[in-house]
DNA sequence: AAGATGACTAACT
DNA sequence: AAGTTAGCCATCT
């Protein structure tokens, strides 16, 4: 890896920092997925990284890890696994609703907050 | 050290 | 609608 590339690229840790930074900043009762969580991140394409770094996260970072599922809406854990069931636990909670598995990632997405605040959670906007 | 593996996704059939 | 493919890339075998 030359000089040049170095001076420019991110190291592994900054690409994780990055992560945790937009990860813990979704608010409560909204979910992002992870490719779009790379894109806020600066980090355009790579979700898998995504998941990755929401394992490295230390825990007494509190990660809100549960914020995170996938571009179908849906958990990526299986369902009968104890994870999959804490994160729906998580999600439900906090009054993200599930209907057939699968989250409306439109209607929960952070962008969309402001109107729940307000008007409360209406399907339509 | 090469190949497999995932908390992924978009674009194809 | 459900599989497959290709791109992704740090880690694990």
């Amino acid at each position: 890896m030359s000089d040049q590339r170095k001076r420019t690229e991110l190291s592994d840790e900054d690409r994780y920092q990055r992560i945790w930074e937009i990860v813990s900043g979704i608010p409560e009762g909204c979910v992002l997925n992870y490719g779009e969580v790379a894109r806020l991140a600066g980090l355009p394409g790579k979700a898998r990284l995504v998941g990755r770094a929401l394992g490295r996260a230390p825990k007494r970072m509190q990660l809100p890890w549960h914020r995170v599922v996938n571009a179908q809406g849906q958990i990526s854990f299986p369902d009968d696994s104890s994870k999959g069931s804490r994160q729906r636990d998580l999600l439900e909670s906090e009054g993200v609703e599930f209907v057939d598995d699968a989250i409306d990632l439109e209607r929960f997405s952070p962008e969309r907050a402001i109107d729940r605040m307000l008007w409360g959670p209406e399907e339509k906007g």
